[in-house]
DNA sequence: TTCGTATATTTGTGATAACAAATTTTGTAT
DNA sequence: ATACAAAATTTGTTATCACAAATATACGAA
């Protein structure tokens, strides 16, 4: 009876936090004028530090993984977070990089997002993290 | 080191995790040609086992709060996979009630998305699943 | 009754999403 | 070279989303 509804549950559950998580971060980000997919490609691009990647790469990272990515970073060019350049061996590839103005964006942005994280996970000791995240990531590891 | 990013690891393993069920949810359910927000409205209204819903209520229960309950309704209503009836004692009030070619149509779902579910959750034990949704049930509880 | 406020739903709107088709460039085989 | 297929990105289109404002009804107080 309980386990019936076990793997429901639990996809539910899964749907359930990811809604709660994007609704406070993209709280969070948008006071600061872009949105969550942005944010991430933002954080993406920051991990990077300064070595440029490609359009290809950045999709594979995104969380959110559809075709749209040009549009995003069109949006971030348009805030001057991030510039684009034509790879020069390859020109059909595209290389992105995260401009001074976008890493002091993100800079600003740190210690709300880890709030907004701390709030999220709220009801979870440390240990209960950790348990999460591994049990998510056997999830995704290969998605 | 480990625990220094633990909790955005945390909050990123949500984000990815409930994407990845969204998206082979949304394979699953997009052939018979409803949305995953629309069958999630179904599932709330077959849950209630005939009685009625009125929109307030689908929209507490609904995993994607937002405010076009009533517009995903609409589609619903113009699939016949549900009905509309303004509420006698209360004329604001909007009562819901799925039909039968709705409840036909979740039937034919129920084994397809059993086994969607089964493949996000492949790589976790039932007992691994029963710690996820107890953990995640935590974040969400006052949502 | 009339006014004000709260509740429930609807509608308008601009932004963003998914999906497919088009474009540009590259590499390979003929 | 030329033609063809693959790769990387872009663009077009339609549907959906978030947010705010509008509508309709109910209820309580003056």
């Amino acid at each position: 009876m309980e386990t019936l509804d076990l793997a429901k549950n639990t996809v539910v559950g899964i749907l359930k936090a990811g809604n709660k998580a994007e609704e406070y971060l993209g709280n969070t980000i948008k006071p600061h004028g872009i949105s969550l997919q942005q944010f991430n490609v933002l954080r993406i691009l920051r991990g990077r530090k300064g070595s440029a990647a490609n359009l290809k790469t950045v999709q594979k990272r995104m969380i959110h993984k559809m075709s749209n990515t040009t549009r995003i970073i069109d949006k971030l060019i348009d805030k001057k977070l991030v510039r684009r350049k034509i790879c020069d061996d390859n020109r059909r590839k595209i290389e992105i990089f995260i401009t001074e103005q976008g890493l002091e964006a993100l800079t600003k942005l740190d210690t709300e997002i880890q709030n907004t994280e701390a709030a999220v996970l709220q009801p979870l000791s440390l240990e209960d993290q950790k348990t999460l995240r591994s049990l998510l990531n056997k999830i995704t590891l290969n998605h």
